[in-house]
DNA sequence: TTGTTGATTTCGCAA
DNA sequence: TTGCGAAGTCAACAA
């Protein structure tokens, strides 16, 4: 085998697996290291056969010339559509955490239902404080909050309602979209007043500073601890 | 299939490829997406089956289950060992091809001793400027250099001492490194005064200003035109 | 489209 | 063995 790209590489005769991908990419693997093959091509490619000659084409013009000694076996397979993956231990992680967890938010705050639905979108948990005020929360991993605590922020308005939103990577746009739910929110006369709480592994010093001069509370979640406390652990570390 | 490790992933059920190496490693490739598989466990690992069941153990106690519902084929084979891959055109290209081009770097510059030796880490490149001056380079091969080009930043001194950094990815640090570099190289009284060159294929502006602030002139390195100048040409970019 | 960041990263080198 | 940086990284996501 010899690729030529961003850097020339040269694999010597041996015993390899070849893996044709339905995109036509190209991996060359051997009998270990890990998952990443010895050798490959990524889509998009072209493969032009002859002669137990390979040449797969890249689309910068990489090229990945493959000698075919001999073949000790050849099989094909349409593997059909793929239904994808699923990973928790990321947002739908911190979530679960955090609905069982409510404590952190506050004594006595208890789960409504996971995936509030509203108008314009669900709210990730919807809860209520001490004072039976209902609470919307959506999770994400890390937020913008940065420096925020949970003694810190606009306190847990007595009585008041709250819509907690917990983003992952957002900018400022969790900000904003935690004050669409407390608008719509607020409309129904059932839940009205709902405050907001902004909550996340960091928030950075812009979305707070709008986050509470709209009168949302900022929290910092500490994940490893949320993580060590809860009775299940499907997860090992 | 079901993994449990630092996160937990779930596969539906569907059509795949199992490839289980020497090594007792396994992946879980779809028919697509890159050469990354959809799933895997890393070595070390044990493999149990039963009833179409397979668990495998890592090392830190993280499992992944997979259910068989049906087998379209199954073959083995002993690859043997491996003789190994060998690449070129990464940093020890860059580094060699300005090594036999000191001149892109100003005339008369020529070239000591690749991987000088510091009491605080290996200088790529060690050199004399056309005045006699020591230049010390580390190699790599996209920088922090943005902007930068070689007419630009402090003019070579004459009779100076320069010393020349050539990053790949790094950030800020590769002025700070290079500022180490020149502190420590100056104490030498055979070698100061020494100054410094950041050279890179490109230099973000932060890198450049703080750079060109304490002396350090700018270099912005023409990988494919210094590629296209030496006899060999294995690298197609 | 472009850039930035995380990854069950993997992989290599060096201390 | 451990730790750090690079990768033909890949891939998700924000600007």
């Amino acid at each position: 085998m010899d690729y030529a790209g961003r850097l020339s590489a040269h694999l010597p005769l041996a015993t390899r697996l070849l893996m044709i991908k339905a995109d036509g990419s190209v991996l060359i693997h051997s009998d270990g290291g890990s998952y990443k093959p010895l050798n490959w091509m990524s889509p998009p490619c072209r493969r032009t056969e002859e002669a137990g000659r390979w040449v797969v084409t890249g689309k910068s013009g990489e090229t990945l010339t493959i000698e075919i000694e001999e073949v000790l076996s050849d099989t094909s397979f349409d593997l059909g559509v793929d239904p994808g993956l699923t990973k928790d231990g990321v947002e739908s992680h911190l979530q679960e955490l955090l609905a069982a967890q409510m404590h952190v938010l506050g004594e006595g705050w208890r789960l409504i239902r996971r995936e509030y639905p509203t108008a314009i979108g669900p709210v990730d948990l919807m809860c209520r404080d001490a004072a039976g005020g209902a609470v919307a929360i959506e999770i994400k991993r890390r937020g913008e909050i940065d420096g925020a605590n949970f003694t810190e922020g606009t306190a847990s308005r007595g009585g008041g309602h709250v819509a907690v939103e917990v983003k992952r990577v957002a900018g400022i746009d969790a900000v904003e979209q935690l004050t669409r739910y407390l608008e719509l929110l607020n409309r129904d006369p059932l839940l009205a007043p709902v405050g907001g709480v902004l909550a996340a592994q960091s928030i950075r010093p812009q979305a707070r500073t709008l986050a509470e001069d709209r009168g949302i509370r900022c929290v910092i979640l500490d994940y490893d601890a949320m993580r060590g406390m809860p009775s299940s652990d499907m997860t090992l570390f």
